[in-house]
RNA sequence: GGUAAUAUAGCCAAGUGGUAAGGCAACGGUCUGCAAAACCGUCAUCGCCGGUUCGACUCCGGUUAUUACCUCCA
């Protein structure tokens, strides 16, 4: 039994797909007028862990997402850089998939950009036109948001003070366009001849931002969604506005479960242009030659908790993933004299961890708790590897056991599998003689040339072993 | 101002009405030719003040601090 925390209830509530074993999933991505920054990466990867683990749960997901690509952050920087909007859109498109390849996000089952969805946008707004729900205003077309019954109920945002707070921002001109200070553009008109713009029966124009994920989710997935996820900045507008759209349109409830993940900080302090500390994870991944840690680092704190980046915790998080992968490594190791056979008692143990952390995960995602059994399972790998015999099956079992749950945080690679050179090879070779002959002096100096090498080497009561230092 | 969230050891981070998981770091020990890795052990009374209770860190009230959202920022 899977409970997910919605933020419409502000409960966790007992997960329950609408059709059995089937989950629809729709997260919003990135507007592609830029490389993401680590908070992008926070948010793929946070929906990336649920759609692993439902999986694993046995559901099937169809894991929905979209690109931004046409909005006034890409008209300007297209403008900025004397280009179109689609060069700069395709090309941050592409940086997005390149960046998240390292991080090992897996793509959408479907992955739609607004661009490509226009006529079904024009459709969807010319419905809400023709329902009451919208209409047009020189050229724009506005969504009545008092019309739509509990409009702000998802950010829990009072309508009288939200009306207040807008009317206070607006300017006389947009004021005149609006019926309403809180009312929200579903079609933009275009006011010039270079931006991009799409002929439609309110002129020439482009769509509001929030009107592409209710049309995709509705086009690739269903009226209803299982869940929807994004940041928690996008539970208002962004989503409360999605929510209104699309139950005006249908007349069904939108989304089941709403989830939203919790913000990266950098130093303790939001991550913002403004204070210079707006980290990509294009700079990232060229500075940090461990792209895994900073998988392990931005999964293994719950999703809706914030995140405080720093060298410094980044540097605990390698620090800890190494005893995971070290731990791994000293039983892979152990396996080229493992015996037939099995330890009932060791497997009785690693069951009981495989269940500790689907109990966690269960609740909410719960990653730390989840990764805490991981270590357990670490330790009696350890201790494991400490016998004096060690059982086939039961030592393939736990490495198992590891590798499957750190692939659900989407860890992968705990076994160090790059090669060694000749060079290396030879080296090795003479430090086993060497030792055989007990020529320590020899044996060290090896040890410390292949340490110049890149290869570590430690002394076990089976042999010898070697890893590459990172 | 409104609405929320958070406050647990040097750091990161769980958790529960009955006296605090896990990790990093540190220290002591075992093992080792040395080392490494590993193992064993040590290391907090849960922001502050009240209240409820046989008993609270866990519930309630207040208070302080930090953070977020309040129209396009994940």
């Amino acid at each position: 039994m899977i409970r997910i925390y919605n933020t419409l209830s502000r409960e966790k509530e007992i997960f329950k797909a609408i059709t059995p074993k089937k989950v629809n999933m729709y997260v919003c991505g990135p507007t592609v007028y830029n490389y993401i920054h680590i908070g992008n990466a926070r948010s793929a990867i946070a929906f990336d862990v649920v759609r692993r683990y439902l999986e694993y749960r046995g559901y099937d997901v169809k894991y929905v997402s979209n690109f931004t690509d046409v909005d006034d952050k890409i008209i300007n920087r297209a403008r900025e850089e004397g280009v179109d909007e689609m060069t700069i859109a395709n090309k941050y498109a592409t940086a997005f998939d390149e960046d998240t390849l390292p991080l090992n996000i897996r793509p959408a089952s479907v992955r739609s950009r607004a661009t490509e969805v226009i006529p079904d946008i024009i459709t969807f707004v010319q419905d809400l036109v023709t329902k009451g729900y919208a209409y047009e205003s020189q050229g724009d077309v506005y969504f009545r948001a008092k019309k739509f019954h509990g409009y702000g109920i998802l950010a829990h945002q009072d309508l009288a003070e939200m009306e207040a707070n807008a009317a206070g921002r607006l300017n006389d001109e947009e004021m005149t366009r609006k019926e309403d200070p809180i009312d929200f553009a579903v079609w933009k008109a275009s006011h010039s001849e270079e931006e991009i713009s799409w002929q439609s029966p309110w002129g020439k124009g482009r769509p509001g931002w929030h009107i592409e994920c209710s049309v995709m989710s509705q086009k690739y997935l269903a009226n209803t969604l299982d869940i929807h996820g994004g940041g928690i900045d996008l539970a208002f507008p962004h989503h409360t506005n999605e929510m209104a759209q699309s139950e005006a349109r249908t007349g069904q409830k939108f989304v089941n479960y709403w989830m939203h993940n919790g913000f990266v900080n950098v130093n303790n302090e939001k991550m913002s242009k403004s204070l210079g500390n707006f980290t990509t994870l294009h700079d990232m991944l060229a500075n940090y030659d461990d792209p895994m840690t900073i998988r392990y680092f931005l999964a293994t704190t719950q999703y809706r908790r914030p995140i405080n980046y720093s060298s410094e915790t980044l540097e605990q998080a390698r620090g800890a993933l190494d005893r995971i992968r070290t731990g791994y490594r000293n039983l892979l190791f152990r396996m080229d004299n493992a015996v037939v056979g099995s330890d009932s008692t060791i497997e009785d143990e690693i069951k009981q961890h495989v269940r500790d952390f689907e109990f966690a995960m269960d609740d909410d995602f719960n990653t730390p708790n989840a990764l805490a059994s991981v270590f357990e399972l670490v330790t009696l790998a350890n201790t494991y590897t400490d016998e004096n015999e060690v059982k086939k099956a039961t030592a393939e079992l736990l490495l198992e056991s590891i590798s499957t749950m750190m692939g659900i945080f989407g860890v992968d690679g705990l076994a160090d599998r790059s090669e060694l050179t000749t060079e290396q090879k030879s080296l090795l070779e003479a430090r086993v003689v060497a030792r055989q002959m007990h020529n320590f002096e020899l044996s060290d100096q090896l040890r410390n040339q292949l340490r110049d090498l890149g290869i570590s080497v430690e002394d076990t009561a089976t042999g010898q072993r070697w890893k590459h230092e990172r």
